[in-house]
Order: C-alpha cells, then structure tokens, then sequence
RNA sequence: GCGCCUGUAGCUCAGCCGGAUAGAGCAGCGGACUUCUAAUCCGCAGGCCGCAGGUUCGAAUCCUGCCAGGCGCACCA
C-alpha cells in the first residue's frame, strides 16, 4: 500500500544481499530518507541511502549507488528505472502497472483508503476549549476548537478511541464575577449610576442575561447576596448552554462536559490532598498548604490550599488529571492558550510526583490569534466586552471558511486572521479552491449520464490508458496520504492536512484543463475517469477529517 | 533577569527529524471560456530564508551567540 515503504524493503534487501556477497563492505545500515523529489526528472522517488553510506564505506557516494542499482533486489518488477543523480541520489521510477494497482486500491477502498490501525483501539483524550463559561467564545477559542476537533477526528481515522473533553471551570470566582457584573446591569435598567465591579464583564451579553433572567425571576425580593448567587448559577447555565450550541454549529461535539465543582461535591480534591501527603510531598507554610514539585522539574514549589482556605486552581487541575489517568487514558493532549505556558511545566511535575509517567500529558500551545480589521488590528478581551464572537464571524462566513483558516497554519505560529478577507472575497479562501475541485468532478459525473458513460466494473483494464505525467504525478500526490495521516497523527500537525489538499485539488485543476476526462475514446474515458474518482475520494476524505463540508455542486 | 514561541517574496504563510534550482495563496502585470463548472488555468515579475559564527560532502532546516516581535514567570483566573 505505501509504496515508500516497498521501497525501502526493496533497498534493505538490496543491501543486505551486498553484504552478504561482498558488493559492499558489512557496515551498519545508517537512517535513510525516501523523498518525492520536487523536479520530476529525478523520478517519482529518491534516496540519500547512497550518501549517507559513504563515510563507512570509505567510497564516493556515486559509486556506492552505482553498485546498488547494479544488485536491486526487485522480484516484482516493481522499478522501472533507476538513476543516479547529483551528489549520490538514487531516482527512482516506478513502472506504471504499480501506480495503476494503487488507483485500483484507492477506488476499493473508497473513504477508508487511508485509514489505519496504528493506535490499536487505545483510548486517548482531547482537552480543548475549556474556555469559562463567563463570556462568548472568540476566535482564539474557535482555533483551539478546531485544533482539537480534527485531531480527534484524525486520532479516530488511526484507529484511536479519541474522546472529546471540555473542562468547566464553574468553580472560581469568575463566576462570583459574572453574577456581579449581571447583577449590576440589572440594577442599572432603574438606576443608571449603580456601580459596575470594576474587572466585572463589560460585554453587552451581560444585559441581555439580565434582562432574560429578570424577566423570569423575582429578583427584587431577594437580598444583593441572594440575587447575585442565583444569577452567577443561571448567568453560567445561560453561557454553558450557548457555548454548547456554538460549538455544535462549529461542527465540534465533545464527549464530556466536565465539571470542576464535580470534583469537590464527589470528594476527589480531597482524596487528592491525602494522596499528596501519602506521598510526602505535602507541606504548610504561611498559613497555606503546598505541593513539593521542585524535585521533579518545577522551579518552585506550589500552593495548593490559599490561606484564606481557598483551594487553587492548580489543586483542581492536579484532581482533575489524576481523574483523566484513573479513566485509563493511555495518552492525554491538553490545547491552551500560549499564555497558559508557564504552566505547563508545573502540571507535569504534579503528574509526575503522582508517578504518571513523563509524556502521558502532552500540552499543545496554540499562539494567539490577531484579528484585523479595516486594516488595523481588533484588540479582543471578554473583561472589556471587545472581541468578535466565533459565532458571529461563522453566521457571516460559514464554518468551512473560519474552520479552514484556523487549521491551515501551525499551532505554534501566531495567526493573523484579516476579517475582510476572509467575509467579502470568499473566493480567495483555498477552502473553495479545494472543494471546487470536488465539485468540479461531481460535475463530471453527472455528465456521464448523457454522454453514456460509465464506471468499468472492473478498472483494471482501462487504466492502461493512464500514461500521462500528469495522470501518474496524480496518482502518487494520492500516494501519499496514508502516510501523511500518519505523521499528522503522531506530530498533531493538521495543519499540514490543509496544504496537501491545496495541492491535490491544484493538480487535478491542471489536469482538468489540459484534458479532457470524457471524450469519444471510451477506455480512455473510463480510465479518467476512475482517477477523477480517486481524486474525488481523496478530497472528500481530507474534507471530512477537517470538519469540512465536500459540496457536490457550487 | 529567566523561560516558551516566532522571524522565509510587498502581505499572509508552508517547507524545519540536513539534500538536487527555497514553494503556495493574495496583491501587481499580460493572456485563455462555441468543448466535462473561469470559485479554474497559463505566463511574467518578485528572495542577504532576521544577523554572525560553528558542525560537514551539503544548512532555511542542526548547535552557539546576538537582534527584533509575541507570550509567560502569583497564596490571579
């Protein structure tokens, strides 16, 4: 199936059978590359192997290749020609009956071409989002979500259990905040100067939770305490309920909607703090009860319970992934803000403290992301109520465009999102340039109805006629995605997703207008066919795996 | 001061576990619709890969130092 990987059976065995018969001399075999060379006269693949022999066996690398390609050990014809290029490269081409075998592959398998079974049924989870339910969700939320989504999409394509968490953070005193800020507002509607908390929540939701609620409530014969901590309890459920809906209309379903005050009201933090002090690494000190982590990498030790008898966030976060590895998670990815780093390190101490090993927890920063708008940047902050809403930019756009802009750069670069770019020239987002590609072949395949055409039962016979460079070079971008799904799943780059379907769809757009797929030569026709339907099938599978939408007709 | 991330075409970004001539989109200029969808295609132009050293057959890629930008270094959330 991986025809890298045939390859590279073929060069080992290759070199051993040179080993053995004395071409070369017996050395270890040294790491080797087998690349799709950018310049299509250095063959569908190359190798370095050449090369990277040369110091061991104290010859040139041209001579080393000369001597391989002389002993390759291809029983199935799989090698048409090989060559020897630049400093010591071997290029590879592969005869076309191969790249025929691998179309007919593709169309067998249809939308499973490309999955695999690499994380063996384990069961891994995906933390993302976790954003307090105190405001809306803005576009740093929206990359995270996406991030997140399609990883666990991709997680699941190889064979993962990938589950979806969202961990709420209803327990601090932001929520104290939101009931506060709602409050206010209320008691605005009749009196203009009642004080607003000053790091209260500036947004205009907050009127509209209070005007909601008020309507429902008697808030009047209840004292300010009373007021505020129902409307803290009903302004979160108000906000938790509508992040939920956003992000189903983003297309992203979680799993689990995980509490923070769960872990109090069933004891966990508690059971937390004995297990801390089991293991002797509990200790008091002014007034507050800490945590030693500074033996296992943090640079100093942490506070756990505050003086005031408050517990901290980090006592819950420690709780709560402890719960995580007792769920049997093989492997955690937790997706933060890049302003969340520093605290990385100090949650895998705790971990390790608690003997989970180092890597169970693995923590994706993801960089901010820079609205611009009108040519200048959009500062965005829930504590002052200016940020653009995920939802409204996704109403405006739609989910494929935002979706498609967030995932098409990597996690670890900041992003500049310009909202007039992407709102008034739909055509120049690369997501349309990939599903017209789509469209266009499902446009093709209506045609075949009237031309009387059709799909061969069996392709193989046809594909013969598929001999074009541009047909090949087609077939091996398909080549590549099962492998590319699979650095992705180990990487946790989608991103790398976005552009090789960017190029996918741009080959075959060439393709499409420098021939024509129906024409008067039937078997030719169908040979076109079937490779449009690969490409067809590729594209959508890709789509799917970003939580993006394949239309047939646009 | 310490730590993490980033620096590649006018702009936004790929490429970064070392490989052959550094790519794409947008913006600019010039072309292609009587033929399967022009949301497409073709061509032109555009580059001290932040700077300086080092490692080696070979560096945008690895190492060190510097410069610039972003973000962190709480008994905040």
């Amino acid at each position: 199936m991986f025809m890298k990987k045939k390859l590279s059976t073929i060069l080992k065995d290759t070199l051993d059978l040179c080993f053995r018969e004395g071409y070369l001399k017996q050395t270890p075999i040294p790491e080797f590359v087998i690349e799709v060379p950018h310049n299509p006269d250095h063959g569908h693949f190359a190798t370095n192997l050449a090369m990277t022999l040369a110091a061991e066996q104290k010859n040139s690398p041209r001579k080393i290749a000369e001597i391989i390609i002389q002993h390759l050990m291809d029983h199935d014809h799989f090698i048409l020609k090989a060559e020897i290029g630049g400093a010591g490269f071997i290029n590879f081409f592969v005869a076309r009956e191969q790249w025929h075998s691998l179309l007919t592959q593709v169309a067998e398998l249809g939308d499973d071409y490309g999955r695999n079974s690499l994380g063996k049924g384990e069961k891994i989870m995906v933390e993302f989002v976790s954003a307090n339910p105190t405001g809306p969700l803005h576009l740093g939320h929206g990359r995270g979500a996406a991030l997140g989504d399609t990883l666990c999409r991709i997680l699941s394509f190889c064979g993962y259990d990938a589950r979806r968490e969202f961990y709420i953070n209803d327990a601090g005193l932001q929520i104290k905040l939101l009931g506060k800020s709602i409050y206010s507002r209320w008691r605005q509607f009749s009196d203009p100067s009642y004080p607003f908390p000053e790091d209260g929540y500036r947004g205009d939701y907050i009127e509209e939770l209070a005007l909601e609620i008020a309507q429902k409530q008697d808030l009047e014969n209840l004292s300010v305490d009373e007021a505020i901590d129902l409307l803290s309890e009903l302004g979160k459920d108000k906000m938790l309920k509508e992040l939920k809906e956003d992000l189903a209309d983003f297309r992203v379903n979680f799993d689990l909607w995980y509490k923070e005050t769960d872990l109090y009201s069933s004891g966990k933090i508690d059971q937390t703090i004995k297990l801390i002090k089991k293991r002797g690494l509990l200790f008091e000190e002014g007034g507050a009860l800490w945590i030693k982590t500074t033996p296992f990498g943090d640079d100093k030790d942490r506070v756990l319970r505050k003086k005031d008898g408050e517990f901290t966030y980090f006592a819950s976060d420690i709780s709560y992934h402890l719960d995580k590895w007792e769920r049997g998670f093989k492997k955690v990815i937790n997706i933060w803000g890049a302003d969340h780093h520093g605290y990385v390190n100090r949650v895998q101490a705790a971990l390790m403290a608690e003997g989970i090993p180092q890597g169970w927890l693995e923590v994706l920063l993801i960089q901010l992301v820079k609205l611009w708008e009108g040519g200048t940047e959009v500062k965005m902050s829930k504590r002052s109520g200016r940020y653009v809403a995920l939802k409204e930019l996704v109403d405006d756009v739609g989910v494929d465009a935002v979706r498609f802009v967030l995932l098409s750069k990597d996690h670890n670069s900041p992003l500049d999102f310009d909202i007039d770019l992407v709102k008034r020239k739909d055509s120049e987002n690369p997501v349309y340039y990939v599903q017209y590609a789509h469209a266009r072949i499902c446009s093709i395949f209506r045609k075949t109805a009237e031309a009387n055409m059709n799909l061969p039962e069996d392709p193989g016979p046809c594909l013969e006629k598929l001999v074009l460079d541009e047909e090949i070079a087609l077939i091996r971008k398909m080549s590549e995605f099962p492998s590319l799904i699979e650095e992705i799943a180990s990487t946790s780059e989608p991103h790398r997703l976005t552009y090789y379907l960017i190029e996918l769809a741009g080959s075959f757009h060439r393709y499409y207008n420098k021939h024509r797929v129906i024409s008067n030569d039937r078997a030719l026709s169908q040979a076109r066919l079937c490779l449009s339907l690969g490409v067809k099938t590729l594209i959508k599978n890709g789509l799917n795996l970003l939580g993006l939408s394949a239309p047939e007709i646009m």
